[in-house]
RNA sequence: GCGGGGAUGGCCCAGUGGUACGGCGGUAGCCUGCUAAGCUAUUUCUCUAUGAGAGCGAGGGUUCGAAUCCCUCUCCCCGCGCCA
């Protein structure tokens, strides 16, 4: 939710920001008119209302005094009428002003690149030595500006569809006839590695004075529709037949929304959540995408951060989440480069956005593992998420980022420690795992 | 699932039909060698803002007037039942 009163003292920034991302500024011109409409009805609502107050407060008098109090009885009749009259079309009012204002994205940040579509994203950096196999020599030097350091790969890797096969760790068929596409049965040491994953970036975000928090798995339409956007619940979301639920489909949102309505002491700021939680997704919008494998299902396991902070200090956390994301890739030797996302292809919610995508050596291509978002103040304005300041209250800032999706990082881990058909186990996660290959 | 009790401002709590009492905490000021204490004001949201309106879990209803009475729903607590 954008902040009102800023949007009436000075639309042109959000009429910037709106076509900055694309879109057009009727939204904004709708919504100041029908803001004006609800404001000049909320005065006479509120006169008409300060005049039924006194007036009954006059028949309390009468009838303490027992005095006959009929004629201001019947006058307040006549004033509810009214007010029942102009309520009834405010109401109508006030339904399509909030539609519209749901409608309009959040401010972007200056520095933001201002285009459409995936090929305006900023490189920003890369790290990490990639294994590239021949062919996709030119693909992996455009994406990385030039800046990846690689080795030449003879032989192209096997897709982890078939490693998952050969190697007996995923079951797909079995799992098409039981739920559908898109869902797997897990097996063997990648299940034992995906659980190594999860301790493993949760002791990493614990030891960054992160708070370890398991969510809810399903939320209420009310709490969803203000931690998220339209697309989501369009694209994302399963809904619960005959129950009002939804399954969640990133920790993000039951995160943010825990503290809706709360008021919290700036000395508690920031909070810093490490989040651990299934994610379900429809993947509607993603048909014909990514179709074999375990490169992008209905349900996967997701650490995610989460951040409430003050507005000013957004930024910074921004930064801060992007490292951790980077600090955990890096320490799982897993090549990568940083996105900085432009006008175009943000969310409504988001700021700003970095997305950092490692190198797939068998597909050939930078994917995207991880999403760090700063969403300033706009998640928190709907779910009513303050801090108390010497002047009033503050709406907390929300950001967000993966610090590790389960699925893709073990793709991103058998596409890139194939060894003679085995898998290598990255070294940090030998401790956990208990066993440093993967083999038939 | 059944029965009983509950939800009031940041927190605690009073309030059986006449417009939310009091305390704690926070903030600002006053006072005082300092600190503490004390005193005063303030504390949520909205608006065209020296003023006004809304707000007592949510939504409806009755009434001139509802925190209070009635209906529906949500959540919490206690007991019973069921259960990994």
């Amino acid at each position: 939710m954008i902040d009102v009163r800023a949007l009436r003292e000075n639309p042109k920034n959000f009429i910037e920001s709106c076509e900055k991302r694309g879109f057009g500024k009727e939204e904004v011109e709708s919504f100041l008119a029908l803001d004006e409409e609800w404001r000049s009805n909320l005065k006479k609502l509120n006169d008409l209302r300060k005049r039924k107050n006194q007036i009954t407060q006059a028949i309390g008098e009468k009838v303490k005094l027992k005095q006959d109090s009929s004629g201001e009885k019947e006058e307040v009749r006549t004033i509810n009428s009214e007010i029942e009259a102009i309520e009834a079309w405010q109401a109508g009012i006030e339904g399509r002003r909030s539609e519209v204002a749901a409608l309009i994205p959040n401010l972007i940040h200056d520095k933001v690149f201002v285009g459409k579509g995936d090929d305006n994203n900023q490189f920003v950096r890369f790290w990490g030595r990639a294994r590239v196999f021949t062919d996709d020599v030119e693909e992996f030097s455009g994406k990385s500006n030039g800046k990846g350091k690689y080795e030449i790969l003879s032989t192209r890797p096997m897709s982890h569809v078939d490693l998952e096969d050969r190697l007996d760790l995923v079951d797909l068929e079995r799992a098409a006839k039981v739920s559908g596409a898109r869902f797997f049965y897990l097996k063997g040491r990648l299940l034992k590695l995906e659980q190594a994953l999860v301790s493993y970036a949760l002791d990493f975000l614990a030891d960054r004075a992160f708070v370890p928090v398991e969510p809810p798995f399903m939320m209420r339409y009310d709490p969803m529709s203000k931690a998220t956007d339209i697309e989501t619940f369009k694209e994302s979301l399963y809904k619960i037949e005959g129950e009002d639920l939804y399954l969640i489909s990133t920790s993000e949102h039951p995160i943010a929304a825990m503290l809706s309505d709360e008021i919290l002491d700036p000395e508690e700021l920031p909070i810093r959540v490490a989040a651990v939680s299934p994610c379900f997704r429809r993947e509607a919008g993603a048909h014909g995408k990514d179709t074999k494998g375990i490169f992008r299902v209905h349900q996967f396991f997701k650490v995610e951060q989460f951040i409430f902070c003050k507005n000013e200090d957004s930024w910074d956390f921004l930064e801060e989440l992007t490292a951790n994301a980077e600090a955990i890739l890096q320490s799982l030797e897993l090549p990568y480069r940083v996105i900085d996302f432009c006008s175009g292809e943000l969310s409504r919610l988001n700021a700003r956005k970095y997305d950092i995508e490692a190198w797939f050596p068998a597909q050939g291509k930078f994917r995207e593992v991880v999403s760090a978002s700063n969403n300033t103040d706009f998640q928190a304005r709907s779910l009513n998420i303050r801090y108390r300041e010497k002047n009033g209250n503050s709406f907390v800032a929300t950001l967000n980022s993966t610090a590790l999706a389960t699925t893709r990082t073990m793709v991103a881990i058998m596409e890139n420690f194939q060894d003679h058909g085995a898998i290598r186990v990255p070294k940090v996660l030998i401790p956990y795992t208990g066993f440093d290959t993967i083999f038939a």
